[in-house]
DNA sequence: CGCCGAGTTGAACTGAATCAAGAAACGTGG
DNA sequence: CCACGTTTCTTGATTCAGTTCAACTCGGCG
């Protein structure tokens, strides 16, 4: 992976969106670092003060809080042309609680808070895109919020997979339970009777 | 409640935001009506398309949702100063799946879909303030999302009522059950344990 | 080869749902 | 202002989805 090639998939990212000029493509990426992250290593770690966002060239990452228990609960994967980061620490510059690590091999695009606010002054049309970004994610973390509460583990998983054919071959069973809100244990007598009924 | 009142309520709330000029500040309420919900009227019922959002002047609305058993399930409550509408369906031209009801006689100021792209054009620095007001709704989001997946109901109402004291007198008992994602009799019975410890 | 993380299985337990019935509060029309 | 019906809240008995704890298997990797 080069920085050129990343800075391209970034500004092919930004133009399907909106409207740029090349001279601010140019000045969009000169406030992106590319940055590597080998397997299990973290982008974010709680506790921290997040300060950088990313944007995914390649890789899968996983976002996720520890509750008080020490149980991890999955907000969700991060794939390819995916932003992680966390808005609330972003703003308030409080200590985040989520963490981001990677699961395999994983390239990302960083900026920083400060870097981003002066890059709105020059070029504002990025603040329809981050608002329609926001708008977006506001969407579907709605809807994850309304299958965790109204619907059970077993309709979860089957939504889940039909949305992401594939991710059982990418992200190991432990962790779809704990995007699914439940104990591995419980994922896998789920997955029993499953083949059961079949 | 007048025209000019609520108004100039949602001016003074965009300019503690970002900075707009008198000439602004009249073509954005140009794009607004004031609109009174009686008490147990619908501002958006599920089924319908979605193409105007509130913003709330005055009383209480609750957003929810109705799951495939006929179970509402409370999203928020809206109170004065609060945004209220579906993002997704506003976006994409589907039927939304939300409703949002008046719990006493409100008003709110409404905006459409296309009169808010049109406004965007004209006063862009709104973009910025619907960036923001979308983080800070999708932190709010995550927090609570966070709280479901993590804390028991008994700790989900004890949060609510920390951060919304007042709250039990405003919304009858089993709203705050719906918000919590329990049934009425668990809320009941929980509060009876709890007056029992004390 | 041995170890460690990932997944499976079992038995007991628990928080909240479900079903059912009654009591209290509310509001609407007479 | 009272009477009646409707909604809201309470209480009890039972059930159920998912947890907890513990033991065991499997596959990969140093």
């Amino acid at each position: 992976m080069t920085e050129e090639l990343a800075k391209h998939k970034l500004i092919q990212y930004i133009k399907e969106r909106v409207p740029i000029s090349e001279n601010e493509s140019e000045v969009i990426t000169s406030y992106f670092e590319l940055r590597h992250l080998p397997k299990k290593s973290f982008f974010i770690q709680e506790g921290q003060e997040c300060i950088y966002h990313g944007f995914v060239i390649s890789g899968t990452l996983r976002v996720f809080y520890s509750d008080p228990k020490g149980l991890e609960h999955v907000l969700y994967f991060g794939f390819a042309d995916w932003w992680v980061g966390d808005i609330a620490s972003f703003n308030t510059h409080e200590p985040t609680h989520i963490n981001v690590q990677a699961l395999e091999d994983s390239w990302i695009l960083t900026f920083s808070k400060d870097g981003i606010e002066e890059l709105f002054l020059k070029v504002p049309i990025l603040e329809r895109l981050f608002r329609i970004m926001a708008q977006r994610t506001l969407s579907v973390l709605q809807k994850r919020f309304f299958l965790t509460v109204s619907a059970n583990a077993h309709d979860r998983y089957k939504e889940l997979i039909e949305r992401h054919p594939g991710i059982e071959q990418l992200v190991p069973q432990h962790q779809i339970a704990s995007y699914l809100g439940i104990l591995p244990e419980s994922l896998s007598r789920m997955k029993k009777q499953l083949l059961h009924k079949k």
